[in-house]
DNA sequence: CCGTTGCACGTACGGTGTACGTACCTGGGA
DNA sequence: TCCCAGGTACGTACACCGTACGTGCAACGG
């Protein structure tokens, strides 16, 4: 295959999910694909922006179908959960998608559709821009703490701290609820977070176009 | 100054905040000292340790004036603030606690505080653990679109895409909220966020104690 | 036919984390 | 008093990193 900009932004992609964001290396990527070191930077101008291009084709690859006719908040669920997907089959790889601000146009069109869902639904222009930056805000957390507990594929990862070292007069919600903080239903807790927003934000809606 | 464990934590967090993340190397860290560069591996096992030692640090500055008597939506208003507030004094460091997760005590007492209060609220524990869940992935996205807005102080960062080389038709909505999308008022935006979420969980309670 | 252009490549430089061996200085037993 | 054991600071060395620079080859337009 000819090197090119996308084969060795895939070629990183791979190697960041097979060994992890740090084994990452210009040498190493190179070697993935049989080549020399600097023949990459005939189609790459430095490493920074193979880096911004993993970020930008990951994000790319959201698959958004949305169903203009559906209900809002039907649509606005939709979007939050494409918006997850990506962070299941790139688990590592979302980390470097969340930690980059990107200078291009990749990030847009989920943009764009979020705010054409919310100005559909009857939120201002402000209320719509605030709102996104809210969910926004929740995904993003969200996806941290998941792809955080699987920080290299760690087999068990005693959670933060091992429950009977911890002193319970000092900490005794902590303790009390170390079985719930231990463990955590991604999914679940993502589903939580996306119905309370909704329901808050169909709320704010309805409290501004009059109270009912 | 002798050297030790905590000056030198202390060392990486004036580099970290003066300089930027990618500045900090043990060599720098050893030179800001006066010191040889492997005299720190008697105080530190690895750099790896030296940044778990600044986030640690960093979250450990978090003033909690928490008032038990108070409402418990003040309280919680209080602690979210309380946290946020690292983020400003320091913004650079701030990337560093969000994104590595800490394999110490330093970030449970905010956890102790956070659950007491909603226990008192009245939620129980899978209630509490979940809403502080939820909590902690908006204020922690909030803070990581803050301090990524400010990556080097960097003079004027042209937000994402300059507003007159975007297609129009392909972006409508983008295109057209433009002015609101590029300027950011991070202060309002969070207690736009805060404020919808308490009011999500205070229907959240009263609907399950019963609907009035 | 020749010149230009573009791509792959090797070498080299300064920087990184850290393993290892060495020297000092200090404290406690003989 | 002497002596030595341990902790601390240090210098050297190695493997690896990103990338600036110069070289050779192959394709293509004149």
């Amino acid at each position: 295959m000819a090197l090119s900009r996308t084969s060795i932004v895939e070629a990183a992609i791979q190697l960041i999910e097979r060994e992890g964001a740090d084994a990452v290396s210009m040498r190493r990527i190179a070697a993935e694909l049989g080549v020399g070191v600097m023949s990459l930077y005939n189609h790459v101008p430095n490493k920074a922006a193979v880096l911004d291009g993993v970020a930008e084709a990951v994000l790319s690859k959201i698959e958004f179908t949305d169903d203009p006719g559906a209900h809002w908040t039907d649509r606005v669920r939709m979007q939050a959960h494409a918006f997850r997907q990506i962070a299941h089959h790139y688990p590592r790889c979302t980390m470097l998608v969340v930690s980059r601000q990107l200078h291009s146009t990749a990030g847009l069109l989920p943009v764009e559709r979020a705010l054409a869902t919310l100005r559909s639904a009857g939120f201002d222009g402000a209320d719509a821009v605030r709102i996104l930056r809210l969910f926004i805000a929740f995904i993003v957390g969200s996806l941290l703490r998941e792809v955080g507990v699987t920080p290299t594929f760690a087999p068990v990862q005693h959670h933060t701290v091992r429950a009977e070292d911890l002193d319970q007069a000092l900490f005794p919600e902590v303790s009390a609820l170390a079985p719930l903080l231990r463990s955590c239903d991604h999914e679940a807790e993502f589903e939580f977070g996306i119905e309370l927003l909704i329901r808050a934000i169909a709320g704010h809606l309805s409290r501004k176009e009059g109270t009912p």
